[in-house]
RNA sequence: GGAGAAAUGGCAGAGCGGUCUAAUGCGGCAGUCUUGAAAACUGUUGUGGGUAACACCACCGGGGGUUCGAAUCCCUCUUUCUCCGCCA
């Protein structure tokens, strides 16, 4: 959420940057916004001074009971009756215009970074970075679901039956890959700086509002009805939430934390050869990267998340590039978005594997979470997070082009956590 | 799930209808003293709104109520603790 204190000084550029996210409403609601702002602070205003009038009141009735002076205290409440009447309905316009303006500001997405490219679909991102050559498959290549199937590694089936589609049971050396890439990707951001949480993977209302799944993307997570809980859709949620209502010092950051979590989304509206296999799944698993940063490091604490991704990917020997998301692409809170693409062989495709995201202060005044600096003053921190690294795809391009009529050949650095080199 | 107790500032903890602008202790910060440090002493130390700056307003787990006036009384929710039940 934008701070409205920004919006009423910095009007123009609000305006301005906010048509790069191809926000056509930008004008009018940041209009509305800024007069509803002097409305609220009448209204305050008004409140306040009525509110001061009755306290100052009820300190003189109560001085007059003690020195015994009872009827004219009793004269003096006859005065209040008015007085209680004026501060209810100022309360109440005051509350009003307090609820317009938290409406508005709930629609109205971060501003992107000065260096954010124009642009309104994906075909405008810029690739900033390539690395890698394409595997040299035949022709008769698998895609990784047939390869899937032909090793038994992951049965798409049998999940279907015991959820649904979209739900994989990951079997035998399938199963065991997988546990190999979560422990390497932990073990692998312990070594970055990244201090393991194990999160809940149901969380409250306050907590999907606080990293802004609500009330925006309500359709787009499970609901536990009975208990009002939302299932996460990353880590982000709960690992972000650690510091809603935090004021940290500054000597505290940067905050880096990292958790693996089952990731849960519904996907409504999905269909079609993007879903295929792994591709796109209702639960996933993911090792997400959580950073709370100074807002003048914020941009490099980004490239050093970005880099770190980058080099898990080298690592893993498969071919990636790097895209910085224009406008129109990114997502409502981000500042600023890296994907992260990885060329799966057989699809002859490109995969999102990771997003890293500078959020500014947009999540963080949201969470009102905070740091003292060296003047004791209080101030919004940063947010950041990223993928480091979402499975399904990974294991979709490690399948794809690491086949080979032998079998499937395991990455060196997994070798030490999968303790198998072959798939076969 | 049942019964009881509790929730106060960074922490501990008092306050249980008016002076609370929340005692006191610890911690933090600044200063005095010291070559430096410790100790001692002095001052300071929550968040948000509002103002040019003051004033002023709100906040004692959340929400609602009683009252001229609520940290204090009532209702409700949540959480924690103790006991019982169930249980990986």
């Amino acid at each position: 959420m934008l701070q409205i204190s920004y919006i009423r000084e910095n009007k123009d550029e609000v305006i301005k940057r906010l048509a790069i996210k191809n926000f056509a409403a930008a004008e009018t609601l940041i209009n509305q916004v800024i007069q509803l702002d002097v409305e609220r602070r009448n209204a305050q205003k008004d409140a306040d001074g009525v509110k001061a009038e009755a306290n100052q009141l009820a300190r003189q009735i109560g001085d007059l009971m003690k020195s015994g002076k009872k009827e004219e205290a009793e004269t003096i409440k006859g005065q209040t009756a008015e007085l209680k009447q004026k501060e209810k309905q100022f309360d109440d316009v005051l509350k009003s215009k307090e609820e317009e303006i938290q409406h508005i500001l709930l629609q109205v997405p971060n501003l992107p970074d000065t260096t954010v490219p124009a642009g309104k679909t994906p075909e405008d991102n810029e690739v900033v970075f390539e690395y890698g050559n394409k595997p040299a498959l035949p022709e008769n290549a698998l895609p990784h679901w047939e390869l899937a199937a032909k090793y038994d590694l992951i049965d798409f089936e049998l999940g279907v039956k015991l959820t649904g589609a979209g739900f994989p049971v990951y079997k035998g050396k399938g199963a065991k890959l997988q546990r190999a890439l979560i422990n390497y990707f932990l073990d692998r951001a312990e070594k970055e700086g990244y201090n393991e949480v194990q999160p809940p993977i149901l969380v409250n209302e306050d907590s999907a509002y606080g990293t802004g799944q609500l009330p925006d993307k309500e359709g787009q997570m499970y609901h536990v009805g009975v208990d009002n809980l939302y299932m996460i859709p990353t880590a982000e949620v709960p690992i972000t939430n650690i510091y809603r209502d935090v004021i940290l010092k500054e000597s505290e950051l940067p905050v880096k934390n990292c958790g693996y979590t089952p990731c849960f989304r519904r996907e409504a509206g999905s269909y079609g050869k993007d879903v295929r296999g792994l591709n796109r799944l209702h639960q996933f698993d993911k090792i997400e990267i959580v950073q709370i940063a100074h807002p003048e490091k914020s941009y490099a604490t980004l490239e050093g998340m970005r880099q770190y991704v980058a080099a898990l990917l080298t690592e893993l020997e498969l071919p990636f590039r790097t895209l910085k998301l224009c406008g129109g692409d990114m997502s409502f809170a981000s500042a600023l978005t890296y994907d992260m693409e990885v060329f799966s062989g057989a699809q002859k495709r490109w995969l999102e594997v990771s997003s890293v995201s500078n959020f500014e202060t947009f999540q963080t005044n949201r969470l009102k979470c905070r740091f003292k600096d060296t003047n004791g003053k209080t101030q919004l921190a940063h947010s950041l997070n990223g993928s480091a690294l979402a499975l399904p795809r990974i294991v979709a391009a490690l399948l794809e082009n690491n086949q080979t009529p032998e079998g499937i050949k395991i990455p060196k650095v997994l070798l030490p956590y999968t303790r198998f080199g072959i798939i076969n």
